[in-house]
DNA sequence: CTGAAAGCGCTTACAG
DNA sequence: CTGAAAGCGCTTACAG
């Protein structure tokens, strides 16, 4: 019944059922009908299985097949609506493909990117996902080098396809919402303000470009400090805004939730003048709708990049460009 | 340089840097110091290493050591702030240990709980923390006989200790809380409403005693049917408030940021009405200051959770009760 | 049809 | 000090 130094193996099932390894092992991994075993036996040394509490030691199984069937996943947060349902998403598709997904989350940290990476090859992944890494093509180099497929999501590289979100279009499309509320609601026409996110990061850069390019559509200029992409804590977005109290009607683009909760201190201690701010936020919250000037989030479109990334695995394509997935406006 | 259809081995760098295989597997696991290799030797070796992409074989690796230093948890949800939570924490916690860290998410569904238990004792884990598990026994038992350590979290177990949150004295305050803001913005004092979670739920049952413990503690009788405990889903939520609108003050009391979802659907349909609502939650959302008619959240402490459940990996104890870790209050 | 044997890629006690 | 050899627990081609 179990013990608690060595675990069960073919050999002690063996021995229990008075059947070889080579039997054991077929009627374990299922391939005893193909092999003609008798049912009897099938069924003796199932039974001895269960009552020994017997787990195939995946590492010994592993080594001897010639595939490990394991695809692995690094991911920067869990704690994190988008990566949370990332992370999630992966695993189950990965399990109605029969594949064996292991995810690590890595904090945002590049070393911990880095190992994390090659533990997964360690493990014998036969394709790698990086997702929001912070060096892609540094894990790309690595995988290479180890034969093992990468491929890259959320943030692109150069040494491997990437699967992304079309942040440039959805970012100019928020944009125009926030400027039309802000005409609408205030009859406000001024540029607007960019608050969160890295300026050298792609995502961040790609939206701040679609936020230039809806100024430039309505010929609107943009003064140099509107553009607020000093990093992402919520922390961050409350000491940039802390020195700014509009004396007058003003709309914020902000880019994600983590960024969005400082905003939303802001504009809870702004009093009467929090009724001329509108916002809107790239990344979407289910409570987002009843934050007071909220008047849009971007939802990326988390099935589809998956999708995309699983219909690459396998695929020996020299193609390294990043495929633009659309993502959903929702107006509230 | 790499090769696409066979990984690089400790045989390959021992031909490449004229060395055995054993010289380089000590160089590789950096025991080459304690077996007194020449510094020279370890250069080149690592330096091959480098060059071809090498990365240990796990599975090999494992297979010969004698412990697997992984530690298994299997979770409901990433996507979820305090599931998300547990699995980034444990991560972190884990590799700050020197342990290997695998985390599964199951989806409440709970074949897939104990397949995934299985998986994660067959890859060598040397302890098992099932998280909100259904039926955290039966892994539990599964694990006893294959000789692995079992933990519960967040769900107690009868087989296995557990960590868990202090439902029952958290569910308590809350509810103070929520007849206190109610007797003093709307002057009123009847009993509250429970939305949401299912009574046959460990922490939902606890939760409702709390409930009702604070009413006892007033003197409030609860009418049977203010307890509307029959699931968890802001849809399930929303449907059982649907034919109640209040003709007067009204308070609830709402298990999980999933149901608050369609609490506040529902209370933002209310039209007038809605100024006579107050709710707190058993969960803890940023935004959920935000929402009007909210007055206080219920925020389980995760890293004193998580710091228990630590303490018992590896400890052969004979004590399968449950430790409470108590919650925090906020109140807004 | 069925079992013995080889071998997956490592680690490490052991002999030299 | 260093390498050859055994063996971790499996799987499967192969011989009988």
């Amino acid at each position: 019944m179990g013990n608690e130094t060595k675990r069960t193996t073919i050999y002690d099932i063996a021995v229990l059922a008075q059947a070889s390894p080579s039997a054991v092992s077929a009627v374990l991994n299922g391939s005893w009908q193909k092999r003609r075993l008798s049912k009897s036996l099938a069924e003796r040394v199932l039974r001895i299985a269960e009552q020994e509490g017997y787990a195939v030691n995946a590492q010994a199984s592993l080594l001897r097949r010639e595939r490990s069937h394991i695809i692995g996943m690094i991911v920067p947060k869990y704690d994190n609506r988008y990566f949370g349902h990332i992370a999630e998403q992966f695993e189950a598709m990965a399990r109605d493909r029969n594949l064996f997904p292991v995810v690590t989350c890595t904090q945002r940290d590049p070393e911990l990117e880095f190992e994390a990476a090659k533990e997964l090859v360690s493990y014998q992944a036969e394709c790698l996902i990086s997702t929001g890494a912070t060096d892609p093509d540094r894990i790309s180099a690595f995988c290479k080098a180890s034969g093992v497929q990468s491929i890259n999501l959320d943030l692109p590289g150069t040494l491997a396809p990437s699967v992304i979100s079309d942040n440039y279009s959805a970012a100019r499309d928020l944009t125009h919402l926030i400027m039309d509320r802000c005409a609408s609601d205030l009859g406000w026409t001024g540029p607007l303000r960019f608050v969160g996110g890295r300026r050298e990061d792609h995502n961040t850069s790609a939206r701040i470009a679609g936020f230039e390019a809806a100024h430039a559509d309505r010929g609107i200029a943009i003064p140099e400090d509107h553009i607020m992409a000093q990093g992402y804590s919520a922390q961050t977005a409350r000491l940039l805004l802390d020195d700014f109290t509009p004396d007058g009607p003003t709309g914020l683009f902000v880019n994600s939730t983590i960024s969005l909760e400082g905003v939303v201190q802001w504009h809870a201690g702004l009093g009467e003048a929090r009724t001329f701010v509108r916002y809107g936020c790239f990344d979407f919250d289910p409570f987002g709708s009843f934050l007071p000037g909220n008047v849009g989030m971007v939802e990326q479109d988390v099935g589809q990049m998956l999708k995309r990334a699983f219909e690459l695995i396998g695929v020996k394509t020299g193609a390294k460009e990043a495929t633009l997935v659309p993502c959903r406006l929702v107006k509230f």
